[in-house]
RNA sequence: CGGGGUGUAGCGCAGUCCGGUUAGCGCGCCAGCUUCGGGAGUUGGAGGCCGCUGGUUCGAAUCCAGUCUCCCCGACCA
């Protein structure tokens, strides 16, 4: 293993090499034998488990239920919503038949043809339509509106191209789905959803992301309006990282979904629904990983702190496991995680390289030398850096590092990113800051899909969003010159 | 789904052009000894139908045909 490590090195020609080679050498996930589909080991799921909890909770403050829908979608129910029909038509895995039956002409199994079924079954790809089909049944008055559910589930979509955590055949993902009686109600939770979001991405994630409405040529597909959460990559493309849509009256008309209101008459529902997925994942390791590996916000790393006895000879080594075991029963009282990791058969310098590129926050290290001095050995692994400290204070001292380094990978990237948001004013700029930058681009745009299109096909890059906070400026679009009047974020991204 | 590459030990590869001992190397793994403050050294050991199928040949990892896989680049997308 130990050369291997060496080899995660950070090389802009290579990016998604890097990235690649991270993911599966610091053990979050690997290739299956399923194609397009992906293996979340352990530790990566231990990173998923805490970013769901934390979401879970933030659901929960906002007054939302969980709940399960089946995996199962009658082929039918895609027929109902128009838009939806054009996004989701294709690129589903679709179950035909329910048997299988051994070969007669050999020794495996064979789908058993008479086992075909009359209506086949699409392995869901998102759960807007069972889920209203589920709403009817739900809602017949304004008494039962709200409904404000959320589904964690996996969902599947049959991409031709797939990369770890970013696109996989199937993902993990949570999906909120809520019913309301006015469209300002719903437009209201579509963006309380989406600062979720924000908050989620910024204070567990330490990644900051610039909040907006897609245009209408990247909206959901049947979605009067998407809001986005974009982050920035640190190869300088941007990712869209969540997204909440606001879906009008469309699925409850698709799916005649009425409730009578206080006057006694018939309305449609109003719905939004909002997810992220296990992208997040790809995010948190492309945000903020360096050389040695990852680097992890103490808030969502599975292990906070690691203690590396450094020794000869068994005496040292219960001497120095005695104190980390009284140091361990101190932190973990404050909440904090901790590993101690005693192993024989790799040496120290192994495992500092090691817990390095699993991006663990903060490392202890004791030897002998510290035995006589009463200190020990404190890295961080934001900043790599390491110092000899005193015994003295130290769960306060690291109690305050988890605070501090989650602010810090926080305050590193929003410095990025402010280095990497270009304002263009012309063609040739917005070309040329593209190839030779990256990043995002506020740019003037006249508002049409052509000149939308236009743009993604000469330079790759898309409209990433309109900032809700683009202040109103009269200009001319990069393209073709004609009026706008505000700045919308372009970028190239996964 | 189009273009390019690839497949040899758990992982990373050499060998293939030009067929010829018992198919090699590094890492990892197992056992022992010495080590241990930034990826240990050493001795011994285990591990292979050379992607699969068929053909050519006295003889195939190597040549031919077919087939499959995975990776990269495009179009599609969270």
């Amino acid at each position: 293993m130990a050369k291997e490590l060496k080899e995660v090195t950070k090389s802009e020609e290579n990016y998604s090499q890097w990235y690649n080679d991270l993911v599966v050498k610091a053990g979050l996930a690997e290739n299956s034998a399923v194609r397009g589909c992906m293996v979340i080991k352990p530790y990566g799921y231990a990173i998923w488990e805490k970013m769901q909890a934390a979401l879970d909770q933030m659901f929960k403050d906002t007054g939302h239920q969980n709940a399960y829908f089946p995996l199962l979608i009658p082929k039918s129910f895609f027929s109902k919503e128009a838009h939806h029909v054009e996004g989701f038509a294709k690129e589903c895995a679709v179950v035909t038949h329910y048997r299988l039956k051994k070969d007669p002409h050999g020794s495996g199994v064979i789908v058993d043809p008479d086992a075909k079924l009359e209506e086949e079954l699409i392995v869901r790809p998102t759960s807007e339509t069972i889920i209203w089909s589920t709403y009817k049944n739900w809602i017949q008055s304004y008494r039962d509106l709200p409904i404000l559910c959320n589904q964690w589930a996996n969902v599947v979509r049959w991409e031709m191209r797939t990369r770890l955590f970013l696109r996989t055949a199937e993902f993990l993902w949570q999906e909120g789905h809520t019913a309301h009686a006015t469209r300002e109600e719903a437009i209201e939770e579509a963006e309380k959803m989406i600062h979720v979001y924000q908050k989620f991405a910024e204070e567990w994630m330490s990644l900051p992301v610039i909040v907006g409405h897609k245009s209408p040529n990247e909206r959901f597909a049947g979605a009067e309006d998407t809001l986005t959460i974009e982050a920035l990559m640190q190869d300088g493309k941007a990712l869209q990282s969540g997204t909440s849509h606001f879906l009008g009256q469309n699925f409850a008309k698709a799916f005649d979904v009425q409730y009578v209101n206080k006057e006694g008459k018939l309305e449609y529902v109003w719905a939004t629904s909002w997810g992220v997925s296990t992208r997040l994942m790809g995010a948190l390791i492309m945000a903020h990983s360096d050389n040695n590996g990852l680097v992890l916000p103490p808030k969502l790393a599975p292990i906070q702190v690691v203690m590396i006895p450094i020794y000869k000879g068994e005496e040292q080594l219960v001497e120095i496991r005695a104190r980390f075991d009284a140091l361990a029963v101190q932190l973990k009282a404050k909440g904090i995680s901790v590993k101690i990791d005693d192993r024989d058969n790799v040496r120290s310098g192994f495992k500092f390289a090691e817990y390095e590129l699993k991006g663990v926050p903060v490392r202890l290290a004791m030897g002998p030398r510290d035995l006589e001095a009463g200190t020990i050995e404190l890295a961080r692994r934001d900043t790599l850096d390491k110092q000899t400290v005193s015994q003295e204070g130290l769960v306060e001292r690291i109690e305050g590092l988890m605070t501090e380094i989650q602010n810090n990978i926080y305050q590193k990237a929003v410095d990025f990113r402010k280095t990497m948001i270009t304002r263009v004013d012309n063609w040739d700029e917005f070309r040329e800051v593209l190839d030779t930058k990256g990043g995002f681009l506020l740019a003037h745009w006249d508002g049409t899909v052509e000149t939308e299109e236009a743009i993604k096909d000469a330079t790759k890059a898309t409209i990433r969003c309109i900032p809700f906070d683009a202040p109103d400026e009269e200009g001319v679009c990069v393209f073709s010159g004609k009026p706008s009047h505000r700045r919308v974020l372009f970028a190239r991204s996964y």
